[in-house]
RNA sequence: GCGCCCGUAGCUCAGUUGGAUAGAGCAUCGGUUUCCUAAACCGGAGGUCGCAGGUUCAAUUCCUGCCGGGCGCGCCA
């Protein structure tokens, strides 16, 4: 069942990347595991018996920072020494010298836990961070597998609107996090621009189609005409089934209704391409679902091949009952094709295009039982990389304070989310400006767009992704606690301070200087920026490095709101060490917000 | 009816393969700016982890059943 391992690890598909690679040649080599409690479970090992990888799994952090940086809970043990995990615990304590970065070993109960030395913590974390630069964080996890994402993916004949924003800016992080990884992903923007809905804009465009008003209002025009295709089909039921009839003859290639679509297409793609290029997103591959068109006749046959095919109502399906996923239709009564029909030759395109290593679809959850039904149709097709192909199902966005209803033209575009956001960046920064007696900064453009549009993307990768999310104005232009804004302006106040340095940092400090315990807890969160990429790729969850930000900027916070810790002092040593470690913190903080498709203004 | 997801503080959410006294942000109350950016920081108050069983030395975490919410289940995508 499982495919050919040596199958699917042949790349292909050599596309230049999008963004330079400059600063990324270099990727670490080693396990990310976390390095010291890699070296805690090393220690432990030979007086345990048990392996190192079991064993540092099961290390975490204890509760409180008075127990320690590190724990590991003995009952795994008990059983097997037939003894108390207390006793165990005082047992290892006294058997166990602590060496290197580890200066003590305590037990505390059942526990034994470990005491870090902060200067070989620093010295061993920081300097790699600021060697590396934009490179901090980076794995070769991937080796060069290839991935395709397909994300965004709006509907050509339906307004971009806030609820596209999900995957679009999760398959964005999903795309820069796996390149981060050391994947090779490609972006795939499945627009559709295929289907039965072209046929209700046609049909709807025969009545009181408008050429000269389409050019000129582009998209909300559309959107007019699919507002009133739904409002005259409640009187007039006999239009759905001349929009079916419209989508027939496109799918023949009729010339007029040929012409139409592209029409249609091509002013939908131009006024989608304002939002992406606010996000600052751009994709490898556009082919929208029109694409497969005349590919789907082999898919047809195959399928007949196998024998899966049967008649049911006048439709073709394929049951799936034995497998607990329903019946799948591919084909209408009238003989035109359906989206899953479409997305089995897209599967298989993709497979041919890229030989894939991972296949992800970045769709919302209610497509689960389709993208079931594509995966079990793949594997009895007899292909085995249907095992490579998941898909990553996000929560679906409501709204709370009104009901929503596109087919009435009842929508908030995402652009305008996007324009308001920036809006309030742009009136924050005078009003910080004005306050604190400062001149207005003269990018204030570009300020106010990174700011704006991090606090929006920022707000929807925080969280898990299965979530469901209400939309709330005011929390997504909310620039205060954990938000996009938050980790920006930590960073921008370590950039000033840079400024202000005004000389290189150097990794090469006094680390005798960094012995504070507030800074080893920062020092540990820059060290497990790299695993919580690692995790956030094995489960496409974005949140799980936005998570890992937001405590790397709290600890520092903390630290740089305290009186009596200063970076820039007249002890230069002492100036010198605490630079690196702000330095680094910036780094991680950048790094991490590029991965998740967001970028820093370096004032704010 | 069947299937999938979800239920943790007033609100929005974390909780890393079961483990020590369940953590943040917002809101609220009280503090912090002659000193590197207050979009920040510190402190207070606030939780029967939906309910009931079960497994386990140990359950917010795993299992079962209920209750409550979301989504899906053939000619839309």
């Amino acid at each position: 069942m499982g495919p050919p391992p040596g199958a699917l690890q042949i790349a292909t598909m050599p596309r230049p990347p999008r963004r330079s690679d400059a600063g990324r040649v270099r990727v670490q080599e080693s396990c990310p595991m976390s390095r010291f409690a890699r070296a805690f479970a090393e220690l432990l090992a030979p007086a345990t018996g048990l392996d190192v990888d079991e064993l540092a799994a099961a290390i975490g952090p204890p509760p409180r920072p008075e127990m320690g940086e590190l724990g590991f809970g003995c009952f795994p043990l008990a059983k097997l020494l037939r003894k108390a995990p207390p006793a165990i615990a005082a047992e290892l304590a006294a058997a166990v010298a602590p060496a290197g970065a580890i200066r003590e070993v305590r037990a505390e109960g059942p526990y034994v836990n470990a005491f870090l030395d902060p200067q070989i913590v620093a010295r061993e974390v920081l300097p790699d961070v600021v060697d590396r630069g934009d490179a901090y964080g980076t794995l070769d996890i991937g080796r060069d597998g290839c991935v395709p994402v397909d994300f965004s993916s709006p509907n050509i004949a339906k307004p971009f609107g806030i609820h596209h924003l999900r995957s679009t800016v999760i398959g964005h992080a999903l795309v820069r996090m796996l390149r981060a990884a050391g994947y090779r992903p490609v972006g795939i923007n499945h627009i559709g621009d295929w289907g039965t809905q072209f046929g209700q804009l046609l049909a709807i465009w025969e009545l009181e189609g408008d050429e000269q008003r389409l050019r000129e209002e582009g998209i909300s025009y559309l959107l007019a005409l699919y507002v009133e295709f739904n409002t005259r089909k409640v009187e007039q039921p006999e239009l759905q089934d001349r929009a079916r009839a419209m989508f027939k003859l496109l799918e023949d290639g009729e010339d007029e209704a040929r012409r139409l679509w592209k029409l249609f297409r091509d002013v939908s793609l131009a006024e989608f391409e304002r939002v992406y290029a606010m996000l600052g997103i751009s994709f490898d591959d556009i082919c929208g679902e029109s694409f497969y068109e005349n590919r789907m006749g082999a898919v047809l046959e195959q399928l007949a091949g196998k024998q899966l095919l049967t008649e049911s109502d006048e439709a073709t399906v394929i049951d799936l009952e034995a497998w607990d996923l329903g019946t799948a239709l591919v084909k209408k009564r009238d003989g035109s094709t359906l989206y899953l029909t479409r997305d089995l030759a897209a599967a298989e395109y993709r497979h041919e295009t890229y030989t894939f290593v991972r296949s992800l679809y970045v769709v919302g959850a209610a497509q689960a039982l389709h993208f079931a039904q594509m995966i079990k149709v793949l594997d009895l097709l007899g292909k085995p990389w249907h095992a490579a192909i998941q898909h990553v199902p996000f929560g679906m966005m409501r709204f709370d304070d009104r009901k929503m209803s596109t087919r009435k033209g009842d929508i908030i575009f995402l652009e305008d989310v996007l324009v308001r956001a920036v809006d309030l960046a742009r009136e924050t920064i005078e009003k910080g400006a004005r306050e604190k007696g400062r001149e207005l900064p003269e990018n204030i453009d570009e300020q106010a767009h990174k700011i704006g549009v991090g606090a929006v993307v920022f707000n929807d990768l925080k969280n898990r992704r299965t979530r469901d999310v209400v939309f709330k104005w005011d929390e997504v232009l909310s620039f205060e606690g954990a938000t996009g804004p938050y980790l920006q302006y930590t960073a921008a106040r370590i950039a000033s301070m840079k400024e202000k340095y005004g000389r290189a940092v150097s990794g090469d400090v006094d680390f005798s200087r960094l012995s504070d315990p507030d800074e080893l807890r920062l020092a540990l969160a820059i060290e497990a920026l790299p695993h919580s990429l690692r995790r956030a790729v094995d489960a496409c969850e974005p949140s799980f490095v936005a998570d890992r930000l937001l405590d790397i900027a709290a600890r520092f916070s903390t630290l740089y709101a305290r009186k009596d810790w200063k970076v820039i002092s007249e002890d230069e040593p002492l100036t010198a060490a605490r630079m690196l470690l702000a330095a680094s913190t910036r780094q991680a903080i950048v790094n991490g917000l590029d991965w998740l498709g967001i970028d820093v203004p370096t004032r704010m």
